[in-house]
DNA sequence: GCCAACGTTGGC
DNA sequence: GCCAACGTTGGC
């Protein structure tokens, strides 16, 4: 089992909507980086839901990969923003999984909280210019960031 | 709204 | 294959 990070921005999907929703599936990514991260997800594996770009940046909850990757078919759609025309059904470019609701935290882990400490040093999320959607993250990772959520912020 | 950090694009 | 220009991300 393996572990990973996803942004969104709460504006446009909060940990309340994938609530909500119970699973969602994760288009329109379109960095490579972040879709290779996506490809090598399996079954199970464990999600930090994180809210980028707001009031107040940090992770918000926890999901779960629904199963292994495929085509996101926004890729095809000409009326998406996501639309790639450079992308075959023969050979997709763009892949996604679902992402399954586990909980939402007590607080948010702030970004800033994060850089704070040193046991998260090398982690990407607060590495400085860090940019992707979709990151790896360790068991040790894990398990610090969310013993933080019994703590005081 | 600014800006740093990058990824992508396209001319050569 | 290089690299400048451009676009995007995301914290602040």
């Amino acid at each position: 089992m393996n572990y990973w990070l996803m942004k969104s921005e709460p504006d446009e999907f909060s940990i309340d909507d994938l609530r909500q929703r119970k699973t969602e599936p994760w288009s329109g990514v379109r960095n490579y980086q972040a879709r290779n991260f996506m490809r090598a997800m399996r079954a199970g594996d464990g999600v930090l839901f994180y809210h980028s770009s707001c009031a107040e940046p940090g992770v918000a909850g926890v999901a779960s990969v629904v199963a292994s990757a495929y085509p996101d078919p926004t890729q095809f759609d000409p009326k998406s923003d996501y639309f790639d025309a450079k992308s075959t059904r023969a050979e997709p470019r763009w892949s996604l999984v679902d992402v399954k609701f586990k909980r939402k935290l007590k607080r948010v882990l702030a970004l800033t909280e994060l850089k704070d400490r040193r046991e998260l040093d090398g982690f990407a999320l607060v590495r400085a210019g860090n940019r992707l959607s979709v990151l790896p993250v360790t068991r040790a990772q894990w398990d610090f960031i969310l013993s933080l959520e019994g703590t005081a912020a």
